[in-house]
RNA sequence: CGGGGCGUAGCGCAGCUUGGUUAGCGCGCGUGUUUUGGGAACACGAGGUCGCGAGUUCAAAUCUCGCCGCCCCGACCA
């Protein structure tokens, strides 16, 4: 691994990348717009669907699958959607060797397909709701793509419901929403704003989209997460009808929601610094790294031994721990590459140590000597995950202090675009698109969301000024 | 698709302007010795269809034309 990354001060965007490569969670893959997943990546990604996949059963979900192909004509039954869509489809034409009657297009989301077989499960009012979700990859043809944020290929979960009334389909996209708002906060130590899409912002084919929005080191919004509920429109395309109690055919309510690997990305960039990736303790693939320091043989025959049991010791407390025995690296090599990648916790074991019968616990989240504490053998088990714990708090508090740093309620319109140059700006919108729109080319903010968490009252429009009674977040976006 | 940059060893680059023996350098990699509390040192060694294709020439990494690919910035998007 080479030494260091590009300082975010002078490239954010140069840094994200480095630190995605020699952290070694991804890489480029031949094809243009596609990525590789690394193990280390990989294993982020699969403490990331665990946390999410628990709280889907918790709340009565459970896994199928669907098939990655979708006939052309299901896209083109939902108009919004089709139009959506379209300019980003993969559609393969020949199977076989042979043109194929119909071409089939590789999903890039999964409603259609879904949709169709809804239709023909469900019959009444007792087989509502339907609650399911699938684990898959899905394509997008992007003409910019950036790892994690944006591939062509991507790896998400995608749910489907499908329920009786409105009101219930209501309920289950705002309790995915939270379900989102809680991992993202609790998890991955990102604090979002849950809101609701704009017209012009929402899913294509949604009656309502809400959101989580989350801010990025360098002060964009990156949309984390999504919750539909999409009405009546999916189910009258794709005649998902059902018996009600009074006997008589009614078209079901249903949503989507999805969170894909650009939580990966969310998490490099809210958390990272100049010295690579911080990851929160509960995602992290290794939690704690030990490093054991040694000058000579019998230095070493002393130390090995001392960070062998540390190490059986916190892996019985059920912490993810690796031990670092490589004898072709020095120390401080070690702690720059594990520093690099992330891993919350380092703990040093040399002779010093040995003779005391302690460790040194340095925080990845605590530069420097500041982040040290010595800790007794005896107390490491309750110690590193008491650790762990306080850096999981820590990550999360420092990024709502960000948040809030960078967060403005402009009252008119100048302080507005001094407010996106800076980070998001909670303003009174009035509903307008034109206004949205006028906004966005004057100052490439858009509107992220209006958030479920109002401040209440009302005002007027920070552009038209005219009469408003929600506030909307504005920033400039990935 | 518009703008910019780049393709030479695994990675980062020099060489190209002004064509000329066997294409260099740093890191990394292999072996050995000494090292190890914040990115160790030395020695020896392995590693190349100079993005692809045509052309000019006695001779092309270098000049000409064409093509391909990748990265960054914008419009589209999870």
């Amino acid at each position: 691994m080479a030494e260091g990354v590009t300082p975010q001060s002078e490239d954010y965007s140069r840094w994200y990348t480095d630190v995605v490569q020699k952290a070694e969670l991804a890489d480029y893959a031949p094809v243009k717009g596609c990525m590789v997943i690394r193990p280390y990546g990989y294993a982020l990604w699969e403490n990331i669907h665990d946390a999410l996949d628990s709280r889907f059963k918790a709340t009565g979900h459970e896994n199928a699958y669907f098939p990655l192909f979708i006939p052309m004509s299901f896209l083109q039954k939902e108009a919004e959607h089709v139009e959506g869509f379209s300019p980003e489809l993969a559609v393969v034409t020949i199977g076989g060797g042979e043109k194929l009657e119909e071409p089939l297009v590789v999903r890039p989301t999964s409603e259609t397909v879904i949709g169709h077989m809804y239709a023909q499960w469900i019959k009444s009012y007792r087989d509502l709701p339907v609650l399911i979700n699938q684990w898959a990859n899905v394509v997008r043809w992007e003409m910019r793509t950036r790892l994690f944020l944006r591939t062509t290929e991507f790896l998400w979960q995608e749910g489907h419901t499908a329920h009786e009334t409105a009101e219930e389909a209501q309920e289950e996209t705002i309790r995915m929403l939270r379900v989102y708002q809680d991992f993202a906060e609790n998890e991955a130590a990102i604090p979002v704003i849950p809101g609701r899409k704009s017209a012009s912002e929402k899913f294509a084919g949604a009656a309502t989209s809400y959101t989580i929005e989350a801010m990025m080191g360098d002060r964009r919004a990156l949309q984390s997460g999504t919750s539909h509920n999409l009405g009546q429109n999916f189910a009258k395309a794709f005649e998902i009808r059902y018996l009600d109690r009074n006997n008589e055919l009614q078209y079901c309510w249903t949503t989507s929601w999805g969170v894909s690997t650009r939580m990966v990305g969310a998490i490099v960039m809210v958390h990272g610094d100049d010295k690579g990736l911080a990851l929160p303790p509960r995602l992290a693939p290794i939690q704690a790294v030990i490093v054991p320091i040694s000058k000579t043989d019998e230095e070493r025959e002393q130390v090995l031994p001392a960070a062998e049991d540390i190490f059986k010791r916190l892996q019985a407390a059920g912490v993810r721990v690796k031990l670092d025995a490589r004898t072709e690296f020095t120390p401080g090599w070690k702690f720059n590459e594990w520093e690099m990648r992330g891993v919350p916790l380092r703990i040093e074991v040399g002779p010093r140590d040995v003779a005391n019968q302690s460790a040194v616990l340095a925080r990845r989240d605590i530069p420097g000597r500041e982040g040290k504490t010595f800790v007794p053998w005896a107390e490491l088990d309750i110690k590193v995950p008491e650790a762990l714990v306080t850096i999981q708090k820590a990550l999360f508090d420092r990024a709502l202090a960000f948040r809030e740093e960078h967060t403005h309620r402009p009252e008119n319109y100048e302080q507005f675009k001094e407010a996106v140059e800076d980070g998001f700006a909670l303003a009174w919108w009035c509903g307008d698109l034109a206004c949205e729109d006028a906004i966005k080319t004057d100052t490439k903010a858009t509107n992220r969301c209006i958030p479920l968490e109002q401040d209440g009252g009302t005002g007027k429009c920070v552009y038209c000024g005219k009469d408003a009674s929600e506030k909307a977040i504005f920033a400039r976006a990935y």
